[in-house]
DNA sequence: TTTTAAAAATACCATACAGTATCTGTTTTT
DNA sequence: AAAAACAGATACTGTATGGTATTTTTAAAA
């Protein structure tokens, strides 16, 4: 069995990952912590050693459910169009995926750390290019076999996808209006079938 | 001459503008303003009821520096095509229009106060769909003169390019890269052409 | 089951926070 | 130039902040 102050940690990560990624770093206090934890101060200063020290793994948590889900989507069967399509049909339905993490962990820390905290927003450039690696390799590999033909290279294609997607991401989260994911990524779909078939 | 106090709001408001754009509303205390200022807080006070409307009012600011250059730049003379590619022109700079207000108030302001802010997140959502309506103008004033074609209604054409736009935008802020703008943007430049032309 | 080690609660620290009542200095108006 | 009005500075309020030293409780080892 797992030793409790390692469970304790883990459901201090889980239990606060959704508060510091709608509030932000600086818009979440520690009594929101101790309140939302049902933990006092000292529990969670005996599991990490200050506030930012927490919200890095906050997000790292976050980060990992989203990375693990992009890399499940990429791993269907079949070729790199189908692999494709399974991540925009994801993308499509990414606000109901990102609400019990209290939204899109890359748009709102990396906005929020942007102007306050340099660690997370390195942690978030670096997510940013791991998403944008993976599309690549799959469009690399669709290149390789002659499934698919690209007009630039495969990082090139895979960062204007990602810029679009993210578009619709931001544009939902900031009207509330999930319509601007459904017709963007709607719309990606044709664009892709139109700028990669061979 | 402009009364006293009416230039002191003024400037008040011109100061503080891109420290709430910067660090967003709770990121930035009435401390860092005072600073800023150079005044007391007693002079803030006494020209804004509290920190919210100060907020509110140094959103305003940007925004309206915003709309009145998207007004300029779609104010070009000739035809509808010319005044996008206008648009397109200036969100290719747009990281360096945007430097001196702290970044993109859309963005920066619609992330932050999604969580923290009601007022600003509502007042960030009416200016969304105030641009996304001078787009959709121009569109729609092209395709009546039958100067341009559009596969969609004119506000859908406006909303979809315009979040694509603001992908570019959210990229490039969050990964401190201005390439993603112009790449972005160059590629909208294209796909225009070809989505709209006769 | 007792001992020992570790985890969590308590109570506290200094500082920073938004906001205000009051006083002083400066503009306007007369 | 004097009076009235107003803008701004000062000094302060209570509360919330992140963080910590110490005690108490709980879990693991003997």
């Amino acid at each position: 069995m797992t030793k409790k102050a390692e469970r304790t940690t883990a459901y201090i990560i889980e239990t606060v990952a959704p508060i510091f990624n709608r509030h932000g770093y600086i818009g979440t206090s520690m009594s929101d912590l101790t309140e939302a934890t049902g933990l006092t101060k000292g529990a969670i200063y005996g599991n990490f050693e200050n506030k930012e020290a927490l919200a890095l793994s906050a997000f790292e948590y976050n980060r990992n459910v989203l990375l693990g889900t992009i890399d499940e989507k990429l791993a269907v069967e079949s070729g790199a169009l189908d692999k494709l399509y399974s991540l925009i049909q994801f993308y499509k339905q990414y606000d109901v995926f990102t609400l019990p993490m209290g939204g899109c962990p890359i748009l709102n820390v990396g906005v929020d750390a942007q102007g306050n905290n340099k660690l997370l927003a390195a942690a978030v450039k670096e997510t940013i290019k791991d998403i944008e690696g993976k599309i690549a390799l799959v469009l690399e590999n669709g290149a390789n076999t002659r499934e698919i033909h690209l007009p630039v290279p495969p990082l090139q294609f895979a960062k204007q996808l990602f810029t679009m997607i993210q578009g619709a991401v931001a544009m939902s989260t900031m009207t509330r209006d999930r319509k601007y994911l459904i017709n963007t990524l709607t719309y990606l779909e044709h664009l892709v079938r139109q700028e990669i078939k061979k």
